[in-house]
DNA sequence: GCGCATCATCGAAGCGCTTCGACACATCCC
DNA sequence: GGGATGTGTCGAAGCGCTTCGATGATGCGC
């Protein structure tokens, strides 16, 4: 491997020339900096990672920090995951994963060893132990999913999930809905602490009880049979139900479109139906759905470039909130009675 | 940041007597490890991981090559690096993600910066180029996946395809089955040249021809409805099949299984079905599946273990291909006529 | 009790890089 | 024309660790 003496050597410059050359942080002659780069691209040069962070330079790698849980849905996670790699590359950072399902020695074994720049966390809960690790290090960290009430102090970037329960239903009041069933997230997302899935749930009865609409929510469980199960509870407990708003996962969606078309009803004539934060495309469905759809990369550029301003000294805390876009696909339609 | 002079000062004792204690490369006494150790506990000391990697020692950081195909199936590809994470994390390794889409400038980036102690490979073509990176670089690696006839020299670990494909067939022939519709995967995966594919095929081919069965494969797209129509194919062709045979997809797998029921076939009873090489769980489909499961964890175990033996210095080149088991789920029966 | 291994510990070099201060030289203004 | 200012380059220190060779201490056999 070349180093960056041989490359001084062969451009006759010093190892100091070479290296402000390369960071810029120095002005340079044009001539030499040519001299430079041809010298780099001719011995195929690469700094030496550990030298460069023993430097105190920076690693120019990134944690994500992608706790697993068994009830999550793989592909959107490694939707997210993929999302942050592809970012984090166009900075020309690399990402290091950390995801077992323990949250929080990760961070802190990274945070420790000064291996990362900083952390961007995925799964975040409505407390969440991760704030105060990076706090105390001052890790430069971008949480995907709001900690606290107002972030805790560090920086989170989310959809807007109060906004999103409220667009959901004044989508489906605007075009005559009275009364919504809902099929949600399994309750252990609840149990485990999500935060958004709380936000969305308040947004959501503010407005219906703003609006005076009747909403049913379900839950259920990624038990096989459970999502028509579900289904059937709600059209039990509500038969002038009009539309089904649905706020969980592609699997749950599919089941519950089955469910429908095997009642013999059909979308949008005899039930409307629209999905909310969907991390998935929704015009591949069986019944093409309008819908709210999650800006998953939207949301890991911005922690990634949150998280990069950090390290590059900038303040960049705060809440970022993603305003909700609805997306007509047809899904929805004025009831019948 | 407790630094390893920190350490040495309250144990009273030299750095290098502390680094020694820590990698054990010399004998140090009872009480002296004593009390290194109480200082590092104490201080909270975690060595500089930059330090570390210049003074020339590992960085306890593994590359995972996982280059991301749009006709792939997600939770697979997600399963198989949690897999080499959780195995990497048993012996205090880290895992660096390279998860773009080009395959290549990854891994000889963190060849080039030292980044990393070894690679382990996901998706390895028939021919890959990755081999040719990690031989000139001499980095440890493993692929998961067979590159060439016989590995091309580098470690390789995998499921034994070719016997999984014969054992499939053997299943179905010794329960008499005599045509077979074989669902297999994409065609798309073949023309990427991915290696299994055709191991399996060749597998399956020769067992078939050996006993005489007869197989109609089809290779459904991803697209909506496409796995439906490729079974009415089958079912078209060869009305006289008895036994299907998946070598695909989870989410195929499920919408031939729909389509099964809809045409008002049951499983066992009127039609065998047998999932070969299944990397998701059979027993929770909507009819349990007789299989031979992908040995995922244990490919991704073998396939760390490999690399980390090679940082070691061990030889842990060649190929290991793991025997294929078939495990019986009730859904093979013998044909009625 | 002497020489000789063996054991436990230490000091110092060096890994490749960044960055600070210094320096030589050119440019500018009164 | 001389001091002030700015520009491009260099030398050297130091980041925290590993490891080699050296050294003092201990135990052994004869």
């Amino acid at each position: 491997m070349a180093t960056i003496s041989d490359v001084a050597r062969a451009a006759g410059v010093s190892i100091s020339t070479v290296s402000y050359a390369l960071s810029g942080k120095r002005t340079i002659t044009a001539s030499t900096r040519a001299r430079i780069e041809d010298a780099i691209r001719e011995l195929d040069y690469q700094p030496h990672a550990g030298a460069r962070m023993l430097a105190g330079a920076t690693t120019n790698i990134l944690a994500l920090s992608a706790p697993i849980h068994t009830d999550g849905h793989l592909p959107t996670h490694m939707r997210f995951v993929t999302a942050v790699v592809d970012t984090a590359r166009r900075y020309d950072y690399d990402v290091l994963l950390l995801a077992t399902d323990d949250d929080v020695s990760g961070i802190r074994r990274v945070a420790a060893s000064s291996l990362v720049d900083g952390v961007v966390a995925m799964g975040v809960k409505a407390h969440d132990e991760r704030v105060e690790i990076v706090k105390r290090a001052a890790l430069p960290a971008a949480f995907i999913g709001v900690s606290g009430e107002h972030g805790d102090g560090v920086a989170c970037v989310d959809l807007d999930f109060e906004r999103a329960g409220r667009l959901a239903i004044t989508t489906l009041a605007d075009a005559g809905h009275r009364t919504v069933g809902v099929v949600g997230h399994p309750p252990t997302y609840l149990e485990r602490g999500t935060g958004f899935v709380q936000r969305f749930n308040a947004g959501l009865e503010a407005e219906a009880a703003a609006r005076g609409i009747r909403i049913d929510v379900v839950s259920p469980t990624l038990a096989r049979g459970d999502a028509e199960r579900a289904f059937d509870d709600l059209l039990d407990a509500s038969p002038e139900m009009t539309a089904v708003l649905f706020h969980c996962n592609e699997p749950v969606v599919e089941a519950v479109l089955r469910r429908i078309r095997e009642r013999g009803l059909e979308v949008p004539t005899d039930l409307s139906a629209f999905a909310a934060c969907a991390s998935y495309d929704t015009s591949h469905l069986a019944v093409p759905l309008s819908s709210i759809p999650l800006p998953l990369d939207q949301m890991c550029r911005i922690a990634v470039e949150s998280a990069l301003r950090q390290v590059r000294g900038v303040d960049a805390l705060g809440v970022e909130l993603i305003p909700p876009v609805a997306e007509d696909r047809g899904s929805v339609a004025r009831p019948r009675r």
